[in-house]
DNA sequence: AGTTCCATGTCGCGG
DNA sequence: CCGCGACGTGGAACT
């Protein structure tokens, strides 16, 4: 088995399992290495079978060639459409509440933009505080490093924007990792700690009284 | 199915090819979507069989439902040991490359060390540049603002250290997205782009002359 | 165990 | 279609 591609890879003679979806798609699994295939083809793709090889290519000229041995068991079913999987608590959904209620943050927050853009990407949340100064949030799942240089960047840039500064940054997550607690100390930003759970109970609350 | 752990999510009713490794790790899989199970957990984890349901449930407490209606099929089998998949053409080649011929990145460039070690972690590529400066080079594949931001942390301490500075930056990566080209100007550090197949062939030429 | 960083990341959204 | 950032990122190397 051979992949020339984004790189180059080569996969010894052994036993494997070879998986072809509907989409066209071509996963070669070893039994273990977890839910990942040790080498794979997405589509859109071709796939020509020539004797005990199929060659897979896809058009942006990656290569994917599988050579057979013995074949031990092969077997084909069709699974209909599926109607896909549900997800819950990911980071667009955080935001999405928070921008709701703005003040789970800070007594007297309000939201000014969702999604205010920057030179170098967008932030999270853009409000006011009760005094009426320009606040930053950056909204994360997980409260990381990564997080907090993100939202110093923005912050910086910000800054420059004379109708805006001064802006503080505050930084808000599920649950924020003591380094990341720390940098954002060091780097003047508040952090806060946000439950999901009581967040969406609070949406239930305020969506009733309407 | 049902998972709950890091989110939640939830899988309507359908047929799903289900798929257990040897390593103990459980993937559901439907027929399109890529290589990529709709839902999964890798081992360790402990699968408890009951009527109709399994429960995989992993150290961390997270858990994986799966409800069986109809079995339409199943089967098993020991596909042995693997001998794993060989790799060719990822970042420590490029940085293998670029330590070889530090003048490609920029002329006059010569190597003092590669992997040079700071506190936080080593630079990919320390230099001096016909002056005697000295120049840290950050090697990636694909050029991020997260690489920028790594080499801005580099040079932090790098300028601390009295015999080094001062030390000017230069991300090297295939192709630098325009965000991170931004950022890094922003820094003061420069910007170049590398074609890995004319550094292997300059390569080639360089062995050539030996 | 905790942290950092690479990855054929993959995926989804917005321009 | 590309750019960009999130992800149950996963996985490996190193402390």
């Amino acid at each position: 088995m051979r992949y020339e591609g984004r790189l180059d890879a080569f996969l010894p003679w052994a036993t494997r399992l070879v998986m072809v979806k509907a989409d066209g798609c071509v996963a070669v699994h070893a039994d273990g290495g977890a839910y990942k295939p040790l080498n794979w083809m997405n589509s859109p793709n071709t796939l020509t079978e020539d004797e005990d090889t199929w060659t897979v290519i896809n058009p942006k000229g990656e290569k994917l060639i599988i050579e057979f041995g013995d074949v031990h068991f092969e077997t084909s079913r069709d699974l209909g459409e599926d109607p896909g999987l549900v997800k819950d608590g990911v980071e667009l959904e955080l935001q999405r509440l928070l921008s709701e209620s703005p003040d789970v943050i800070e007594e007297g927050l309000s939201l000014v933009r969702r999604e205010y853009p920057t030179p170098i990407g967008p932030v999270d949340l853009l409000c006011r505080d009760a005094a009426g100064e320009s606040v930053a949030v950056e909204i994360k799942r997980r409260g990381e490093i990564d997080g907090v240089e993100q939202l110093s960047r923005y912050l910086d840039f910000l800054n420059r924007d004379s109708r805006l500064a001064p802006v503080r940054g505050i930084f808000v997550a599920q649950a924020i990792k003591p380094q990341a607690r720390l940098l954002a100390a060091d780097r003047g930003m508040a952090c806060v700690e946000i439950d999901y759970d009581e967040l969406r109970g609070a949406d239930s609350d305020l969506l009733r009284l309407f």
